[in-house]
DNA sequence: TCAACGTGCG
């Protein structure tokens, strides 16, 4: 680049410069070939603005802001320059300003063509702003552009993305011609609204389906807390579909993680080995996320490590800290967290949030205080979960009087688990006058919570007010409560097994009840005389 | 002088 800043200008030079912008691969150089540019007399040359203008707004290494500096200082902008100014905002981190410079736009009579409205519908779409949509399809209907597929495919993915499925259905089904993109887009419509059964049908319906067709499903899945049915349309994919890809994986990873199959999580890691996925660090983040929650820290931090310090972020740190702090290796957490610091990442509220889980299980209310302080202090305004977390925190230290004050003082409402957790506190912890407050505050607040009359009907327990305590369970009944069963799974050699309470349709009931009977019966033998009634209480009936 | 620029899955 250096070389030929000395030759004057002529044919040779501008054509170098020109390739010069063409490789450009970060800010400075593109600073300095600006900057060249300039001296040059270029600077109203359009085939050196456009490529300026596309690098800073487009490239991963790009800087919007300095494009529209640049952007700004044209006497009269061609449409594509426009447009890239508009897709360069609808990607950043403020769609929003791609809708300002729209109506700059309008104002100066400046008239949007067919590709500007794809990014406008976009930034609509991130804001999740439907108003926004509705008046950019509004111009769009107006300008005689309607019936453009690619506008009408970002118009549906929009409506789905404000959570306006039946407008979204309305474009769709207004569609003369449809492609892949239609089909996927409506799909994942339907997905994101949590409408599955919908999803399903529309997929099955598809003329072809692609690797974005079976991952919207899938993710559909997912998010619905349908992780089995995720895996079921995996394994299906896998023998019929496309091969999947880092986008797929990190749905799947989700749901082994919920369902704590670790065995599966494993081959899901050796898939994406197999098929050399791209091991993006959201990917990473998927993998040490699904050790985590499986119990495997060690492979957890295996991955945690192999991700290069230059190229990790605040989520894949979260995923680890978390992920040790609720196997109670409270320490190991907060070491972490140190470390972060010390190569520079910014916690976010997420972070605090894995921090004080750790404090709840570490018994730690002293650091619990420091942590929850310096969120404030750090710019964040404490959320709804970080006050129940410090709830627990207290009411597991036995603090239950300060937790209920700290209730009190919070300036949002408190919802039921947080109260169910100082009610179990206060059980543990035989606070019973409290107990019976919180319990029936409980039952005020969740009227058809089944857990909610047992909470308070153990308290009774607890006192041996026996007839109080049945009363609490006549009272569920009289209303009509209806009792969820709980159920717990149990992954062994790759195959997930579902217990219900009372449930003898699993082959090997037999075993586990007498398993069950055994360790019941150890623990009646191993029990503290103080606590045995209120445990073998909780037990029987199991905990709310 | 002209074209360049667009849609969907985490």
């Amino acid at each position: 680049m250096l070389g030929v800043s000395l030759l004057s200008k002529n044919v040779y030079t501008n054509r170098m410069l020109l390739n010069l912008l063409d490789k450009c691969k970060s800010m400075l150089e593109l600073k300095q070939l600006h900057a060249m540019v300039l001296s040059f007399g270029l600077s109203k040359d359009d085939l050196f603005i456009s490529r300026i203008l596309s690098f800073s707004a487009l490239s991963n290494s790009g800087d919007i802001d300095y494009s529209y500096k640049v952007f700004s200082q044209l006497s009269c902008p061609r449409i594509f320059f426009w447009n890239t100014i508009i897709r360069g905002y609808s990607n950043s981190k403020n769609p929003n300003r791609s809708i300002s410079i729209f109506i700059r736009m309008l104002r100066l009579g400046v008239v949007p063509d067919y590709l500007t409205y794809p990014f406008l519908v976009k930034a609509s779409a991130r804001l999740l702003k439907q108003e926004t949509g509705e008046s950019v399809h509004v111009h769009i209907v107006k300008t005689g552009h309607g019936s453009d597929i690619f506008i009408q495919n970002s118009l549906i993915h929009m409506y789905a993305s404000c959570g306006n499925i039946m407008f979204a259905r309305k474009v769709f089904d207004g569609m003369q011609g449809r492609n892949l993109v239609s089909w996927n887009s409506m799909l994942d419509g339907f997905a994101k609204c949590g409408e599955m059964v919908l999803a399903q049908k529309l997929f099955e319906l598809m003329p072809e389906r692609d690797v974005v067709s079976w991952s919207s499903l899938i993710d559909g899945y997912v998010k619905a807390g349908e992780y089995r049915e995720a895996m079921v349309v995996f394994d299906k994919m896998l023998a019929v579909g496309p091969k999947a890809n880092e986008v797929t994986m990190v749905s799947v990873l989700c749901a082994c993680a919920h369902l704590g199959a670790l065995e599966q999580g494993r081959v899901m890691h050796k898939y994406i080995v197999d098929n050399e996925l791209r091991l993006t660090l959201v990917l990473q983040t998927s993998l040490v996320d699904m050790y985590a929650k499986c119990g495997a820290i060690e492979e957890a931090l295996l991955v945690f490590r192999s991700v290069l310090k230059s190229q990790t972020d605040v989520l894949i740190w979260n995923a680890m800290i978390g992920g040790l702090a609720t196997h109670g290796l409270v320490k190991e957490s907060l070491k972490l967290f140190e470390e972060m610091q010390i190569i520079g990442i910014i916690p976010d509220e997420i972070t605090y949030l894995c921090l004080l889980t750790a404090c709840a299980h570490g018994g730690l209310v002293k650091e619990a205080w420091y942590f929850f302080d310096s969120l404030s202090k750090r710019g964040m305004t404490p959320k709804i979960e970080h006050y129940a977390c410090m709830v627990d925190v207290l009411a597991r230290a036995g603090q239950l009087t300060t937790a209920y004050q700290f209730i009190c003082e919070m300036p949002i409402e408190p919802t039921a688990s947080m109260l169910g957790a100082l009610l179990s506190g206060c059980i543990n912890h035989r606070k019973l006058d409290l107990a019976e407050i919180v319990g029936r505050k409980l039952i005020e607040l969740e009227p058809e919570h089944d857990g909610r009359y047992i909470g308070l009907s153990n308290v009774y327990a607890v006192v041996k007010r026996w007839d109080d305590a049945r009363s609490m369970r006549e009272a569920m009944e009289r209303r009509g409560v209806k009792k969820s069963p709980g159920f717990s799974l149990v992954e062994i050699s790759g195959f997930l097994h579902r217990f219900i309470a009372h449930d003898k349709t699993h082959p090997n009931s037999e075993e586990t009840y007498s398993m069950l009977n055994f360790i019941v019966n150890q623990m009646k033998h191993g029990l503290h005389q103080e606590n045995q009634e209120s445990t073998l209480y909780d037990i029987i009936i199991e905990d709310a």
